[in-house]
DNA sequence: AATAGTTTTGCAAATGTTTTCATAAATCCG
DNA sequence: CGGATTTATGAAAACATTTGCAAAACTATT
């Protein structure tokens, strides 16, 4: 396959190879509609022969997109995440763009440190996950104008295009829920928020919806739990062996759910007729736990789609104002939550 | 913050910025030791008031070094994928590589160019996962000879360094383990295999393991199932409401066993009581599931560790010898299978 | 068969770096 | 203080492409 001299096949030895000048070769890939049909078959017998593939690296240079998008995110670990990543890889790989993928683990600085480098590369756009981001990345991100999309989250008040859900409404949508289902003894497990607006703005959303109602949540009922399904199993079972339990249990996320109710069931009690469970986000197999869980779904893969199609569109064409889309979380009602028992009498 | 003129920021925009030669700003970066701390510092000023930020491109095409390794996965939609490139991109993070995504959806023509659309973009190293590629693959890479790693899977016959588990192994363990607890009335509910060789090779492994021991599995007890906690689940409910039952259900991994859990539970069966269900991955909360779940270890993060590792190391080392490792499955006994409950009589 | 018009191709400059080689500046030593 | 070293810097070539412009090769028209 690979004779032709030995090493460095590059566009001038295709074009030797071809007996036609370097030029020619070029826009035999960039504008074939110029060259005769006669010289495109040489060229084309001459790539095979050498075995050539283009550079990128050097059309880059001449301000030629690279190809490529860089995205953040926190981590790939989380399923939710990686479905995201998924969906929008498909709808830009369809475009041919390439992604350049990097996590930070939820570090501020790391997150700087990739966006640059990332520049250094010359992605074609930038997607970043969630909203809240250090102020030297949003800078940046304005020096360079290059196309950006805030991915997973959704505010109205953002500075840059988003795309995703409002996770204050996904709170405020299962608290409600939970209140009208007649619970007032709500515990609530919900994951670290630093660093983290998604968790951040969910957490303020429930807080507020039940204090709304005139409840405040216990501190001792108040879980700041790791997201793992381990570490969510262990509290609730911590919780649940109280003297005193409470009817329902609001989870910051379907991952803290699930260990939730794998807790419930292994301290002996029923899903949902002694203890109500609730998670945020929909995940792949939420629906089939047993008992399947009530839940807001955040449409992961939809807006891993919608923003691959946001951020192609805005790379391609240049001048044309992109703007953010509200992909919205809508309450999934499910088994795992139910009316509250009994007047829960301490 | 970004004055100095305006547009592209190159090299000798800085350098006219700090009055030095370009050669000088190109020193900065790669040759630091070789500049006076005077001019070091008046060109960090100049890099500082330019907003300059190094274009990687046009170092590539001087044969340096991209900095990204192109990493090939089915998809990113199995949490177990996401978990191997989530512990490689750390890795190889720290040696200052950025990693290029793509997925192929096993489909072999698609890994063929996407793979040739990351050599245009001349990555350092190519990972791919599992041991069966097209064959112009293979050419592809061997005629740009470039450090390239198979991952997911081991087999000490393969023709390219591969890190990862051996799943026939994995299988034949599992399907032993089976054995030993009794079982002889045994289903199987193994995903597709088509363009997976992973699954291929777990598939095979139990059959011939169970053949050994003189069971056949009756073809209506042997599922080919999609991969996905609902199609497992229907499966399952399916599998176990007919007349004669089996006492166990192998699965090919344990999202399959996850959904089968589910499926039996719901069927009103007790795990493992009624009927065992084993797994194979040991993916995250597979020790979480009511009961937790008895499975074969593939030590996803140390795989996606280790190939980050190998390649690097590789790559920065070009000439060395790069073998391949085998991270062996391992038999996690938890309690989702158990002995034969009774003799099975029809 | 000569001219005008069109299509196809090649030349050379440009792109943003790195690197080799040469030169200028600083340092050392007697 | 002057020459010999050593150290720091600059000029220009190189890297693999693309592209504007001009030349060459066709076609069509008379």
């Amino acid at each position: 396959m690979s004779d032709e001299k030995t090493k460095k096949v590059d566009i001038v030895t295709v074009a030797k190879a071809a007996r036609v000048s370097a030029s020619t070769v070029s826009r035999y890939f960039n504008h074939p509609e110029l060259l005769k049909l006669q010289t495109r078959k040489k060229i084309d017998s001459a790539i095979r022969r050498t075995g050539y593939i283009r550079n990128r690296a050097a059309q880059t240079i001449h301000g030629i997109r690279s190809g490529t998008i860089g995205v953040l995110v926190p981590t790939l670990d989380h399923a939710i995440f990686a479905e995201v990543v998924q969906a929008f890889s498909d709808e830009v790989a369809k475009q041919g763009f390439t992604i350049l993928l990097a996590s930070h683990g939820y570090d501020p600085q790391r997150e700087y440190a990739i966006l640059r480098k990332m520049l250094e590369h010359r992605v074609d756009g930038i997607v970043l996950t969630g909203l809240d981001h250090d102020n030297a990345v949003f800078q940046l991100i304005d020096s360079q104008d290059i196309p950006t999309v805030l991915m997973w989250n959704y505010s109205s008040t953002s500075r840059y295009p988003c795309i995703g859900s409002d996770n204050e409404l996904a709170g405020s949508l299962i608290a409600e829920h939970v209140l009208s289902l007649g619970h007032r003894d709500i515990a609530c497990m919900l994951p670290p928020v630093s660093g983290n607006d998604r968790a951040n703005a969910r957490r303020d959303a429930v807080m507020r919806t039940l204090s709304g109602a005139g409840i405040t949540v216990r501190p001792d009922w108040q879980r700041t739990t790791f997201y793992s399904i381990s570490a969510s199993k262990r509290d609730t079972i911590d919780l649940l062996s109280r003297s005193e339990r409470p009817t329902a249990i609001i989870c910051g996320n379907d991952i803290l759910a699930t260990g939730a109710i794998y807790g419930a069931t292994a301290a002996g009690l029923s899903v949902p007729n002694d203890v109500s469970i609730t998670g945020i986000g929909d995940f792949k197999g939420a629906g089939e736990i047993e008992p399947p869980l009530t839940t807001v779904r955040i449409p992961a893969k939809r807006i891993g789609r919608e923003t691959g199609r946001a951020i192609a569109a805005a790379i391609i064409t240049p001048g044309s104002p992109y703007a953010g889309l509200h992909c919205k979380p809508e309450l999934i009602l499910r088994s795992s939550a139910g009316l509250i028992p009994k007047p829960h009498l301490p």
